[in-house]
DNA sequence: AACGTCGTTTCAACTATTGAAACGCCTTCG
DNA sequence: CGAAGGCGTTTCAATAGTTGAAACGACGTT
């Protein structure tokens, strides 16, 4: 299969050591967890070498090691760090004007969505100028099969990740939602090759939303969802889905600063 | 003392570099943005040096600089990681055995939760032997104030993040659910002071739980949950918070390698 | 216009980092 | 049962990356 081996960009930039850190960190998307020598060999780096960036990473919490079998996982200063980045990160930062750009062009509410566990939240919203609009509840979750916005970020799960999600059944919140499996599956074929995402009402009836995802580091992120009555939206569904695949991409681009291997 | 009066968390263990860039990332546990001079009189170190390291962490992710006001946030990286963490991650590891043991000597089920936005989740659990236990489903989801397992952790973050999680109105599971704000606070001021929480019932009937917060770097990560029928666990109360209490400062004594300053 | 602050770049001195090698310890193989 | 090979750890001299003061240009304020 595939298990990689040595990664082609090798330290570059300024502060190596530093770096190498970060590449240890990272590792443990591959794999949970890690030993020395193993971890030496998968970045092409010295056991040595290794073994020191693993103590001073253990030291702040990033990785615990186990003391019986001397392996490491990532440790709990990750998942302090993500509540950090939950509220006070750069997605909502970097998202602000663009979606302000989209609400304002189109006439319509756009959203930034994140995924959580298995569901998608609403963490940043502009709404329409106009009296007539969709009014969005940030902080609101939705579960992951509900609406376009979850669709552009689950069909870049990998699928069995998504199985995992989805042990039980799908809620049903209107006539229009994908509450079968496979037919979420195929949605998702058809969300990876359009780049977008649109409902008609899955889950607020009467409402469209086109949705592209965003990516970082060659993983999905969130969403960018324009959403708004159903009948407006009709008219200029294919204006929407450009603007708003456009958004998802140049931001996509802000976010990775280099492709991280 | 010998050496200058402010000697507060110099630089310790091998690898400074990578130890320095590590505390530039927990600098974002204080404030969501950051200026290099600010971060570099934060720190106690060189601006140039912090330029350094956070060029090298926005090159891999774990910031972002917005490039009008040249600050800088943390990164998709984080959300990316603690994806990779909530499932590999060295918590649920390190508590299996722990969750064994209780679940052993106790004769009840044993779990494990964490934080979930404004909720906690199951995410390990060791049933008790018997034919008549409290059998957990790893995965659920539960509102924050539904049982003694939300009150160990949520008691412990800081009352505005509680406040500000606590947006709509709070379910009602049973007649006992603690559902007014003012209760929940109260209630937390004595969790806060015992170290543990004891539910009769509050989430499922019938049932009593004794839950203790799991602590990494000073903040809550989790708790630790002994659950079973009330009747039974009546009983033997008082060994269960005994074992529960001490469980958990085990365990959270194993998760802080060090004091994350 | 002068000042202060910011982020960035430069550069020589330094020292922390590096990686090969050797070390115990363990399990596995002959 | 001894040898062999794996593991994580420690050691150490040479190297090379890091360091921090200083200088820079840009911006905003006084």
């Amino acid at each position: 299969m595939t298990t990689a081996g040595v990664d082609p960009d090798a330290d570059r930039g300024p502060a190596r050591t530093a770096d190498r850190a970060l590449r240890v960190l990272l590792a443990f998307r591959q794999r949970p967890e890690w030993g020395v020598s193993d971890l030496a060999r998968a970045l092409g780096l010295d056991k040595a070498n290794i073994h020191r960036l693993l103590t001073t990473l253990a030291g702040r919490g990033f990785v615990l090691a186990d003391p019986d079998t001397r392996r490491y996982r990532l440790g709990p200063a990750i998942a302090v760090l993500a509540r950090a980045a939950e509220r006070g990160g750069a997605l909502e930062a970097a998202a602000r004007p663009y979606l302000a750009e989209l609400a304002h062009d189109l006439d319509e509410s756009a959203i930034l969505n994140v995924p959580h566990g298995a569901a998608y939240r609403c963490t940043l919203a502009v709404d329409a100028a106009g009296p007539v609009r969709y009014s969005a509840t940030v902080g609101e979750t939705i579960p992951l099969h509900g609406g376009a916005a979850g669709h552009a970020i689950f069909a870049f799960y990998p699928a069995e990740t998504v199985r995992h999600l989805l042990d039980g059944a799908l809620p049903k919140f209107n006539d229009r939602t994908v509450v079968d499996v496979d037919d979420l599956f195929t949605r998702y074929a058809r969300v990876r090759a359009d780049g977008v995402a649109i409902s008609h009402g899955e889950y607020d009836p009467n409402v469209t939303s086109v949705a592209a995802p965003l990516f970082a580091a060659g993983q999905v992120v969130g969403s960018l969802v324009v959403i708004g009555p159903q009948d407006r939206m009709s008219a200029k569904v294919d204006t929407v889905v450009d603007r708003v695949r456009a958004a998802a991409e140049r931001l996509s681009r802000l976010l990775d600063g280099v492709p991280t291997p």
